[in-house]
RNA sequence: GGCGCAGUACCCAAGCGGGAAGGGAGAGGUCUGCAAAACCUUCAUGAGUCGGUUCGACUCCGACCUGCGCCUCCA
């Protein structure tokens, strides 16, 4: 097997995986904040962990991954100024936080299943595990970290030399203000708070006490204190959006290795965003389109997933309906030539398979090693199934092996006769069909012919092939 | 103002100091009663522009142009 090849933000180069443990991979994927319905650009990470995760158990490390959810703590703004995101959601819409969070918790699970994205090992609340936050905001303090102001504890960021480095940033060079209001307690623009008492949402259910008072965590403690939990103080990959890296990721490694004096994550893995048009999709601003205003379209959500694959992921990808139809048409034609196939036999025991099928493999898998290349990937898969040489068994072979790391559902590929369809209209259809089959028999073409357009008007395509007509819903 | 990234065919999108992947769309053909699928052929003498380094650059360096992102929140 290679050796896997990250492009690790930190330091920002290409650098062979040595993992802590040999053979063991902890990761951490950043999750989503559950205040709203998670939209297209939101998911590309989500398929990059999968897709990550997948590539590492492939080759043979045991990974525990954990994904966090954020239902507290994460303000519309970086200080005492903002308001948290999911108080605010709960206000506007007359429920429970805890109500909001599961809702779009479900939902976010809901797409993410769609999409072929394997459960985390880990799911982790951050409302469920304030306690570990507050003790290691204590730790934090212990050192001499922090400072009190207005009521907050922050984080001072000039005690910590090396602040910034993730995101190649120098505190002088930081614009203060530049786009937002400063919040007066800070002794520098870049401080951050670590535990809120003053808010005003004081008076809600989300508030735990703790030796600063009673309030709520900031946003950044929860990731440091929920991945320390499960993955130890330090661990070997963490991945979430190029967004995260000045602010966020930041703000962890800052106050992570406060905390424990040690290097905390070896390896930062950032994907880059989906732009609608010129535009980042965004909850703010820009279109903000839905997984499922994708099926509702009729695409399949692996559709999208082949979509997100034909780009690397450190590029940015512009969403287009042009270039989902593209996505579309491409992986049908994945699925057709994987039907064909299994349709003339078995599957060869991927063991078993010769040089040239075995070459075609170990391409590809080259390929995933080098920082997951989708794209080269993809293009071995279609190179798989348009070989000639290949013996069809073998063909096959390779492709439901490729496809246990992309995950574009070859495997579990059907005719569409076989999928659910209501069985009134199929037996209309097959009426038809057969009709039709009569009538060509009799060289009566017209009628032949008024039948395939009478369907086709319904939406039903006819093959005919050498065992007779097939049919599907377009 | 500072920092980071990108500009490849009709569209999407890779790799590479020395033959410009792959997909979609398009065109022609084989096959088919018709059609679909499949298969074959075709589709960038050129990679934003201009310089430089080099025997040789799309690939390195510089400038410029254009676009994007970050320095609130965001995946």
């Amino acid at each position: 097997m290679p050796t896997l090849r990250l492009f690790n933000t930190l330091g920002r180069q290409l650098q062979d995986f040595v993992p802590l443990v040999p053979g063991k991979v902890g990761f951490y994927g950043c999750g989503p904040t559950v205040y709203d319905y998670a939209h297209l650009g939101n998911m590309r990470p989500y398929v990059l962990h999968d897709i990550l995760v997948r590539s590492l158990r492939y080759l043979g490390y045991e990974v525990t991954h954990v994904m966090n959810i954020t239902d507290v703590g994460h303000l519309s703004g970086d200080s005492d100024l903002g308001e948290d995101k999911m108080l605010k959601r709960a206000e506007e819409r007359g429920k429970s936080v805890y109500e909001i969070a599961e809702f779009y918790t479900a939902a976010f699970f809901r797409d993410t299943e769609r999409l072929g994205v394997a459960r985390p090992s880990v799911v982790c609340k951050a409302t469920e595990h304030v306690a570990d936050m507050i003790a290691l905001i204590k730790r934090i303090e212990a050192k001499g970290y922090t400072y009190s102001a207005g009521g907050n504890l922050y984080f001072d960021v000039t005690k910590f030399p090396s602040y910034g480095e993730l995101a190649l940033l120098k505190l002088d060079e930081l614009k203060a203000g530049a786009r937002v209001e400063v919040d007066p307690n800070k002794r520098n623009p870049a401080d951050f708070a670590l535990w809120f008492t003053k808010s005003k949402f004081g008076n809600q259910a989300m508030v735990w006490d703790s030796p600063w008072g009673r309030g709520y965590p900031g946003w950044h403690i929860e990731c440091s204190a929920m991945s320390m939990r499960y993955l130890g103080e330090q661990f070997d990959i963490h991945a979430g959006g190029v967004d995260h890296i000045p602010i966020h990721h930041t703000n962890e490694i800052a106050q992570s290795e406060a905390a424990t004096g040690k290097k905390w994550v070896n390896y930062w893995v950032h994907n880059e965003f989906l732009n609608f048009g010129k535009l980042k999709m965004a909850k703010s601003s820009g279109e903000f389109l839905t997984l499922q205003s994708l099926v509702d379209k009729g695409y399949d959500p692996l559709d999208y997933r082949y979509f997100l694959l034909g780009a690397h992921y450190r590029s940015q990808l512009a969403f287009s309906w042009e270039s989902l139809d593209s996505a579309r048409s491409a992986r049908r034609s994945l699925l057709d030539r994987v039907l064909a196939l299994a349709e003339k036999g078995h599957a060869a025991p991927i063991a078993s398979i010769g040089p040239a099928a075995r070459a075609r493999l170990e391409s590809f898998v080259a390929a995933m090693a080098e920082d997951l290349a989708t794209p080269r990937a993809l293009a071995e898969l279609w190179g798989a199934l348009r070989d000639p040489e290949l013996p069809a068994p073998e063909a096959l072979a390779l492709a439901l092996e490729m496809d246990g790391i992309l995950g574009l559902g070859l495997a579990g590929a059907r005719r569409a006769e076989a999928a659910a369809v209501d069985p009134e209209l199929a037996a209309w259809i097959e009426g038809l069909v057969a009709e039709r089959a009569a009538a060509k028999k009799a060289k009566d073409f017209a009628r032949a012919d008024a039948i395939r357009a009478e369907l086709a008007a319904k939406g039903v395509v006819l093959a005919d092939g050498a065992g007779g007509t097939a049919w599907k819903l377009a």
